[in-house]
RNA sequence: GCAGGAGUCGCCAAGCUUGGUAAAGGCGCUGGACUCAGAAUCCAGUCUCAGAGGAGUUCGGGGGUUCAAAUCCCCCCUCCUGCACCA
């Protein structure tokens, strides 16, 4: 026998898969197609333990569907746009290009070097022009149908670098370059009007099979709310501040008006006046608070009053305006009316700067004051102090007094949604150019059609301040495609997840150079799509999946494909952690450096394991290359698989891998060791590994289907052992060879290789890859079998559990007493009986109506007491005495091998022994001597 | 702050959808076999008690529903994840 060799099988097989390109699919009407795909990674230079992870499930289901007949799509590119190119360019120097091509091409042959059956023809990179070329055509198009337009936003600040942030760049409020504080700074930027699908994006989670979580974590992210729109007219000018609110029921109890900061009428209102000075000092302070901060209910509510009034639509009475740091620009309408009698931080406000209070709902069974209050009354109750609708219940007076409202044309029933447009525009150089020119006399004008794709230019210089794209002459300065004159280009780029928005299509027919009109070609999507089974890690569950979701709708009304909803199975996988260092005194984990002390630092308290997360600040990380060099791809894919359900958290165990190696290299000797004792008769164990096979085979099926690769892979191994035992036993070699070669089959999704290796060696000439997933044989898995199987467990569990007890006495024989005819009368009334009642009156009074019952009826009182106590151990019996007698002489010789002892089969009445009369249907009777 | 998720033997992890033997499987540990010895492999044990297959205790804590709860309901605690977020 030769030895398992990983290193030496996978490179083989990986490079002849390569040469008979079988991965390679193409659009075939006549076969059902599937579409798998896993989120394509930003190429960050190095595989990660959670990208193994992804693809390993993905590529594992993949070669499932294919073995199932299906024409299975499974592509692979990179989101390779994005910040750390750029990070590199400003830290080291680095050309943004080369340094992604670089990364993408490591990460390349780390992926090849797991062996993922991907359909390599078709890879796609956010960076490649032949990309994002259509990236801008579909700017383009939505700006034509008035789905993109500009609006003033802020940003994140910083005035020592002169750059905006990213969240990540400002966490705490400090710039994490120069570390000085993080200010928010208006620009104006491109949006999409993703709210314009928001009830078609709500409706649409309820036609896709995804996880339950994230259909609620993106409805709520949608945050469809009903409400009004009230119209206050503002003293002293024309317009009126349209403000939204759930509870127009308050309307009556408005003392004065908050809004944003922010708000740019908020400037003007106090330009020239003593508000001013104060103003401004306000102003810095909450431009520089966290937004979170900001909103939390217990943050200290920070205002003042800016000398203007609103109007009270309904009751005509002048308002105060403040403003306040818990009023946000961009939700609503960026100010609110305040009821502080029934909403509590207008309450906490109104007490701070004494504003009166306003009670206009009383509960129904108590009574509040004003005086009395301290806090906000927000339940339901009865309208007071709101003239003509007094005595109303509140929830009816939402509707009456919007429709008067709306009467007035001072309001209207609204919806409203938290779901914000999409702000796209970024100050950065490594994203797709918004193909737009400004011209002094046309404004903003788009770049035609056959302008595209607008690249990116080669002349910028990466200070670290301000966006590189506005150091390159050649880019800004253009002309303007309307009249000719010199005009700018817009130099912001696009929101990576612009990119990660159509790509699933792209994969369908990959964007080429000859592709002039439209980005991919209808009726070859229309085949592939859509996505049937999409796999990436939860983080995802809001944005990208909701963008994608997006742009989907948009190409459909673009008529580019006829789909709603790009990914129709979502499976969202679960992080890797590993164990390290932890100080329970402390609440802390160790750091990289201190990974291998063994008391904390701080405290001195010795370390505890602990799981975490993998990251890079903590140096827990373990990387795949290592793992693979070390076991070999199976190995590493059996573990990975193996460890945990894919949803479930995975933790990283050096032992585990090792189990996952012995595993496969157990194959190895299973397969090829020939050694073993062969005959040509049939007996029990034959049957029994028959319905096994077929059991397993049906079980990781299923499993299959639900992508419970981990409940299938456990059922394999299950299946490992017993043929194991089999095969020490003795075999018909016929036999034994089928259920080899079905185990060939069965493990072949999760590791590949290796049963590649084993397939030619056992003399098959077509590639596994390409063979066909077994059927299982339904005559095998009868309930007949089920039941002997189990019963030949139990009485051996049972055996040893005697032995147990009888401690280091030795065994010469065992007696098996199988129970006499009557008891197996007896249960074949009383476990139909179980299912309508557990109550033992009710089953004793039925069971001896039966006459023949009747003398037992002691023995039968005591053996239901005790069935009832544990009924989940019995199941309904299948044979009745003399065939469970067969059986267990069948099996004599397993149970004599088993305990090195004599075993003798004895009927009920023909042993004269307390111990006998134990025996039940499908549980004899045991003596041990 | 809002939203989502999790807590089961020494460790990892099934079971929860659909209430009915809790702990499958792996790791670790203990004993045995094989070895000069170790490694590997195989066998047995691994919540507690037990000289007969039994009894008892247990699924973060506390209540409740039920003949029966890890599973269903309510409250609380701890941990993790995401965030554009109250109107």
């Amino acid at each position: 026998m030769s030895e398992y060799n990983p290193r030496e099988i996978e490179k083989k097989w990986q490079d002849r898969w390569k040469k008979e390109n079988i991965f390679k699919v193409e659009m075939d009407t006549k076969k059902e197609k599937y579409y798998i795909l896993e989120m394509y990674p930003y190429p960050s230079g190095k595989l990660h333990m959670g990208h193994l992870r992804n693809y390993t499930i993905g590529d594992s289901f993949t070669r499932f569907k294919r073995m199932n007949g299906c024409n299975v799509l499974y592509p692979m590119g990179y989101d390779s746009f994005g910040m750390p190119a750029e990070n590199a360019a400003i830290d080291e120097g680095a050309n943004p290009e080369e340094w992604t091509d670089r990364n993408i091409s490591i990460m390349k042959s780390q992926q090849k070097s797991i062996g993922l059956s991907y359909d390599w023809s078709r890879e796609i990179y956010s960076h490649d022009p032949n990309y994002y070329h259509w990236d801008q055509w579909f700017f383009l198009k939505m700006l034509e149908k008035g789905l993109a337009y500009r609006q003033e936003s802020y940003v994140n600040w910083c005035d020592k670098c002169v750059t905006v942030l990213a969240n990540e760049q400002a966490q705490g409020g400090k710039c994490w370059r120069c570390n000085s504080d993080v200010e928010q700074k208006f620009l104006t930027q491109w949006f999409l009007k993703i709210r314009d699908y928001a009830d078609e994006l709500l409706d649409g989670l309820d036609t896709v099979e995804w996880p339950e979580k994230v259909k609620i974590m993106q409805r709520n992210w949608i945050g469809r709310s009903e409400g009004s729109i009230i119209r206050f007219p503002i003293v002293g000018e024309d317009r009126t501040i349209d403000i939204f609110t759930t509870r127009p029921d308050t309307l009556y109890g408005v003392t004065f008006m908050i809004f944003a900061p922010e708000h740019p009428w908020v400037r003007d209102w106090v330009k020239g006046t003593e508000y001013e000075n104060e103003f401004e000092e306000l102003y810095n302070e909450v431009m520089k608070e966290d937004k979170f901060k900001r909103t939390d209910l217990e943050a200290e509510k920070k205002g003042m009053f800016i000398g203007k009034y609103c109007i009270n639509p309904m009751t005509k009475e002048e308002v105060p305006v403040y403003i306040s740091n818990f009023v946000i620009y961009e939700y609503g309408a960026g100010a609110v009316m305040a009821v502080p009698a029934h909403d509590q931080r207008d309450f906490e406000f109104a007490k701070k700067y004494n504003i009166p209070i306003k009670i206009v709902i009383q509960p129904f069974d108590y009574e509040i004051s004003v005086d009395k209050m301290t806090r906000a009354y927000e339940a339901d109750g009865v309208l007071v102090n709101s003239e003509e609708f007094n005595g109303m219940a509140n929830r009816n007076a939402i509707n009456v007094i919007t429709e008067k409202l709306d009467k007035m044309r001072m309001g209207n029933a609204t919806v409203n949604y938290k779901l914000r447009d999409w702000g796209i525009s970024r100050q950065r150089y490594w994203g797709c150019p918004i193909p737009v020119i400004y011209c002094n006399d046309c404004g903003t004008v788009s770049v035609p059609y056959e302008d595209l794709p607008v690249l990116l230019p080669k002349d910028v210089k990466f200070t670290g301040k301000g966006n590189p794209l506005e150091t390159s002459e050649s880019f800004i300065n253009t002309k303007c495609p309307k009249c000719g004159k010199p005009g700018k280009r817009e130099t912001d780029t696009m929101d990576t997840f612009i990119d990660s928005s159509w790509y699933f299509f792209a994969f369908c027919d990959p964007p080429r150079p000859e592709f002039e009109v439209f980005p991919y070609r209808k009726e070859v999507v229309n085949y592939w799509g859509n996505v049937d089974q999409y796999i990436g890690g939860i983080e995802h569950a809001v944005m990208h999946l909701i963008y994608a979701r997006f742009f989907t709708k948009v190409a459909r009304d673009l008529d580019l494909h006829k789909f709603d909803e790009p990914f129709q199975r979502l499976l969202t996988q679960g992080m890797i952690n590993k164990a390290h260092p932890y100080c329970p005194k402390c609440d802390a984990f160790a750091m990289r450096a201190e990974m291998n002390d063994e008391t904390c630092k701080r405290c001195g308290t010795k370390y505890v394991l602990k799981s975490v997360k993998m990251s890079k600040s903590y140096g827990n990380t373990v990387s795949p290359e290592e793992v693979v060099g070390k076991y070999g791809a199976d190995a590493a894919r059996f573990f990975i698989l193996f460890g945990a359900s894919p949803e479930k958290g995975l933790e990283w165990s050096d032992q585990g891998v090792s189990f996952a190696f012995k595993f496969v290299s157990g194959l190895w000797s299973l397969f090829l060791d020939s050694d073993m004792k062969k005959r040509s008769e049939r007996n029990v164990n034959d049957e029994l590994i028959e319905y096994q096979l077929h059991k397993t085979i049906q079980l990781v099926t299923e499993n299959m289907n639900k992508i419970a690769i981990r409940d299938a892979i456990n059922e394999i191994i299950q299946f490992v052992s017993n043929l194991r035992v089999y095969k020490i036993n003795s075999v018909i070699e016929e036999l034994f060879k089928s259920c080899q070669e079905y185990l060939l089959l069965l493990l072949h999704p999760f590791i590949p290789h290796i049963t590649e290796e084993l397939w030619e060696k056992t003399g098959h000439e077509n590639l596994l890859s390409l063979a066909k997933w077994p059927d299982y044989n339904k005559d095998f898995i009868t309930e007949e079998n089920d039941y002997k199987w189990k019963l030949m467990n139990n009485t051996i569990d049972d055996i040893k559990s005697i032995v147990q007890v009888l401690k280091e006495k030795e065994i010469n024989t065992i007696k098996l007493i199988i129970a006499d005819e009557w008891k197996y009368d007896l249960f074949s009334i009383f476990m139909p009986l179980t299912e309508k009642t557990k109550n033992q009156g009710e089953i004793m009074k039925e069971i001896m109506k039966n006459d023949n019952m009747k003398k037992y009826g002691k023995e039968i009182s005591k053996i239901i007491g005790n069935v009832l106590k544990n009924i989940g151990g019995y199941s309904k019996t299948l044979l009745d005495a003399k065939s469970e007698k067969q059986f267990f002489e069948d099996i004599k010789a397993n149970v004599k091998q088993k305990f090195e002892c004599e075993v003798e089969i004895f009927l009920e009445k023909e042993i004269d022994e307390s111990k006998a009369k134990q025996a039940l249907p499908g549980k004899p009777g045991i003596i041990i001597q």
